[in-house]
RNA sequence: GUCCCUUUCGUCUAGAGGCCUAGGACAUUGCCCUUUCACGGCAACGACAGGGGUUCGAAUCCCCUAAGGGACGCCA
């Protein structure tokens, strides 16, 4: 049998690093027993999934050296390797379950499900849906269906007993039915939700080992008994311990840069980053701190997997990129690297622009444009300061300007000036002086060029991370603050819903 | 709240019953190298979550408790 795995990322936002982790250790598996690692976009979600997303997504992940056998890019006997391009697969599929008697339709609204949740809650029950749908008589489920109602498919569930899923790492897990919903399957717009796609689509694709994040675990059931329902040998799953922000929460955007982007442009060397991400969960037989891809690939073992969710430490990074940098790099072959980073036509075209009014001699460039090619700015408190701000007008500012920075999905400087006015009009601060603690926050200095322009050069990565910087040196809302900040933001983005999250 | 997962220095980890007085790395501190800073070298600090078992012997196996995390969506 040939081992085969795959990624398979949704594309609804940045790059995430989870996303290579969880890569990487599917491709070296594979890899290893002389198999194939193939690349699948699941992308069922209408709403919120994008082509700009998805691109982004391959092409950080072929930056890091994590290369597919097969996926939309590249092609293979197995494509298309779009879920939305195989819905007519899905649909029969579903047909099938319904025919089976293993799946149900179901009329209820969204609205409906909503109360149904509130008032089981209220009752201190664990939501769930109520099997509402299963009631309904053939005739009437004819009739609606006929007259065209809104509808999904759910997968019925085994009314008790426990179902235990076997993980290659943890063993037996046992799961009560009694915990797992009648998920559903195929969602309203017809498209199927993740759970049905991913087992027929695994097994299509003749997925034989599953190697996913431990968020995972509690769906498994639903998984299991899809491959049941079919008839389908399951593969192996696995599930690998979650990255952490450093208070053990799952790693997520709002308290740490997840981009793969992010720590692309802030300069470090994809082989470091991936071998740091090898390193979290996971060590050599040798202990040794450095290695590279193909080093990782002949020495892996998935046994050697520890289960306690590592915290991403940028100071372990640093010193491990470092050690790339002096170590594997001769001076020219630095130089290149540096000139490839930043120094190029691309980035330095856009930049240049900016500064040719403001310059006499090509020596003042750096100085006044420096701040395009730094990481963090060092930054103090005392910078922040200036007569027309009082110090919690320059916090707030810079807070309401993280929040709406973050949520920002359109990154461009039309979107930037845009929500940014928003927010000084509703503090009733002039442009002008709000502005203030943005340039210091993104250039170090309170005048430099454009400050949106500036963001849309330094990408929504850098600058986010620069105005979150700048926050926690001025000092970020304290709890009590925070509600009561969190409720004046979003009265200001209501009315005005392109912006905020 | 319910279910599930996890638990070795602040952080990443080694450790598959005796090799553990628990090893390495990052960070921190000190010293050396050095015109400075870095790099590099040396050293110090620092952990088996708690309690019960099993065993001649437990960081390692079992149970309980606690703590942390995850899931509970027509998101993935």
């Amino acid at each position: 049998m040939t081992i085969r795995t795959r990624i398979a990322p949704s594309p609804t936002g940045d790059p995430h690093v989870g996303t290579a982790y969880i890569a990487l250790f599917n491709l070296v598996f594979a890899r290893q027993h002389g198999g194939q690692f193939i690349l699948r976009i699941e992308d069922t979600d209408q709403v919120r999934s994008t082509r700009a997303s998805e691109e982004q997504i391959l092409e950080s992940l072929r930056w890091l050296g994590l290369g597919w056998d097969e996926g939309p890019d590249v092609g293979g006997p197995h494509g298309p390797y779009r879920q939305s391009e195989r819905m007519s697969i899905y649909q029969q599929h579903a047909r099938q379950l319904i025919e089976s008697g293993h799946a149900f339709y179901c009329f209820a609204t969204p609205d409906e499900l909503d109360e149904m949740r509130r008032e089981q809650q209220a009752r201190g029950e664990t939501p769930r849906y109520d099997g509402r749908g299963l009631e309904l008589s053939p005739s009437e489920v004819q009739r609606r269906l006929g007259a065209g109602e809104p509808h999904v498919i759910r997968m019925k569930i085994p009314a008790e007993g426990v179902c235990v899923i076997d993980d290659m790492l943890r063993g037996k897990i046992e799961i009560p039915w009694s915990q797992v919903d009648m998920q559903v399957l195929v969602k309203a717009d017809g498209m199927p939700t993740y759970h049905l796609a991913n087992v027929v689509d695994d097994h299509l694709m003749e997925i034989t080992h599953v190697i996913r994040g431990e968020e995972w675990i509690s769906s498994a059931p639903k998984h299991q008994l899809l491959y049941r329902y079919f008839g389908w040998n399951q593969p192996l799953f696995c599930h690998m311990p979650l990255l952490r922000n450093p208070d053990k929460s799952k790693l997520s955007k709002r308290k740490n840069p997840t981009s793969i982007n992010y720590y692309r442009r802030m300069g470090y060397l994809p082989e470091a980053l991936l071998n740091y991400l090898g390193r979290m969960g996971w060590s050599m037989p040798d202990e040794r701190e450095k290695f590279s891809l193909a080093e990782m690939l002949t020495s892996f073992d998935l046994q050697r997997v520890s289960l306690g969710g590592p915290v991403f430490d940028v100071d372990k990074l640093n010193w491990l990129n470092g050690q790339w940098l002096r170590e594997d790099l001769s001076a020219d072959a630095l130089v290149q690297r540096f000139r490839d980073w930043a120094f190029n036509v691309d980035y330095l075209g856009q930049i240049i622009p900016h500064v040719q009014k403001r310059i006499h001699t090509l020596s003042d460039v750096v100085p006044l444009a420096g701040f395009f090619l730094a990481g963090m700015l060092d930054v103090k408190a005392q910078d922040f300061e200036n007569a027309k701000l009082s110090a919690d007008q320059v916090r707030q500012i810079l807070q309401f300007s993280s929040w709406y920075l973050d949520g920002e999905r359109a990154w461009n400087i039309e979107n930037l000036s845009a929500g940014l006015t928003t927010i000084a009009q509703a503090m009733d601060i002039k442009m002008r002086d709000f502005m203030i603690p943005i340039f210091v926050a993104i250039a170090g200095k309170p005048q430099a060029p454009s400050i949106t322009d500036a963001m849309g050069i330094l990408g929504a990565d850098i600058s986010r991370a620069r105005v979150r910087h700048a926050l926690g040196v001025v000092g970020g809302p304290s709890k009590k603050e925070v509600k009561a900040w969190e409720k004046q933001y979003r009265a200001i983005f209501t009315s005005d819903s392109d912006a905020g999250e």
